[in-house]
DNA sequence: ATGTCC
């Protein structure tokens, strides 16, 4: 094997991160990796660039994947009318999310098809780094028809959650990382299946987690919600009769996805527009991508903003994050610019935008 | 990213 072919999805490479496109270059030298491909959020991840997509003809790669199986957004329409969305009352009520859920968990994990007491402990929380919950109303109906047709309400408050499989992903790379070493097997193959099986699981749990954060949320402000999509961004999947990994990259073949912003930008609902997915792997950016590293971005800001100052955002939404560090490490300025993603999936012809979201409310944690 | 490093 010669190495695999690259593809970034970018009007201007030049700007990209070197260290992100050398680690995209690394993993195309990984014998069975076929195809590669960059996504406009491409940012240096550890060892491997997140905002990318490997296809591998029969080979399945645990670390490509990496440790939060199954991370991803899913987005809620709420029952409140936006204008009724209190923002103190709001803050003042969102306490205990960081707790462990007091619900029915073997109920929810058996609904879901997984095991009682399978990670029950951490089901229903955010977790942290880049994870969060975030209130939001539509800013812009993009396309009117396709917005109406699909029954979306543009005067609803919205709910966005990025999380994933918490410390349940993490074991099953790290039980295959003690395996013996190797970076690879074959799909077929035992130590292949037991992978994918204990993947699979782990997606299932992060469809799950996010929904068990949704109805936590909704309930500490007595609103209803309708998931009108939810969307994994780290998994491995069969597909055109191999496997395709993503690494911080959404699908394009599951129907609509949100690009979320930073926590002081605006969102994207977006339709993938399936028949040019193909040169892409059929995957979009799963976000802005940052900019800077977490140092850096604690490093700079801390210098220049105290941790208030950062819990009010250009846009005029609100913070919790009572984590000093965090609080530094997830500001907006360490994010790219969301309208500059979103301007390059356009122009490669992957996507037709629907609405854009504003945030009002991101919560990240109560704890330090 | 992480029932998070002593």
């Amino acid at each position: 094997m010669t190495g695999a072919s690259i593809r970034i999805i970018s009007s201007d490479i030049g700007r990209m991160d070197p260290l992100a496109l050398d680690q995209l270059a690394q993993t195309a030298r990984l014998e069975g990796i076929d195809r590669v491909v960059g996504l406009p959020d491409l940012h240096a991840g550890r060892g491997i660039a997140v905002g990318a997509a490997f296809w591998s003809p029969d080979m399945v790669f645990p670390h490509l994947v990496g440790s939060d199986i199954g991370c991803g957004m899913g987005l809620w329409e709420t029952d409140l009318p936006v204008r009724k969305f209190k923002l103190d009352a709001a803050e003042r009520k969102l306490r205990g999310l960081d707790e462990p859920w007091d619900g029915d968990a073997d109920a929810a994990l058996s609904g879901a098809g997984l095991a009682p007491g399978l990670g029950d402990a951490a089901l229903g929380t955010i977790g942290g780094g880049n994870h969060f919950a975030e209130f939001q109303r539509i800013e812009q109906v993009i396309d009117g028809d396709r917005f109406d047709a699909l029954g979306f309400r543009a005067d609803a408050l919205w709910l966005m959650v990025h999380s994933g499989s918490r410390g349940l992903g993490q074991a099953i790379l790290d039980a295959w990382t003690r395996r013996d070493g190797s970076a690879a097997a074959e799909a077929a193959s035992e130590a292949g299946t037991t992978y994918l099986a204990a993947h699979d699981h782990a997606v299932a749990w992060a469809v799950l987690n996010r929904d068990v954060i949704a109805r936590r949320f909704c309930e500490k402000l007595g609103l209803a919600a309708e998931r009108k999509l939810d969307i994994c961004h780290n998994s491995v999947t069969a597909h055109e009769g191999g496997w395709l990994h993503r690494k911080g990259a959404a699908p394009a073949d599951k129907g609509l996805v949100v690009i979320p912003g930073s926590r002081g930008d605006f969102s994207y609902l977006v339709e993938p527009i399936v028949d040019r997915g193909a040169e892409a792997l059929y995957s979009l950016a799963h976000g802005a991508g940052r900019k800077w590293s977490r140092n850096d971005a604690h490093g700079r800001l801390s210098k220049r903003f105290r941790p208030a100052e950062l819990e009010r955002t250009a846009l005029g939404g609100r913070v919790i994050c009572e984590d000093r560090r965090l609080i530094f490490e997830e500001a907006p300025q360490a994010y790219k610019d969301i309208g500059l993603v979103i301007r390059d999936l356009e122009e490669a012809g992957l996507i037709r935008g629907i609405a854009s979201l504003r945030p009002l409310l991101s919560y990240k944690t109560r704890r330090t």
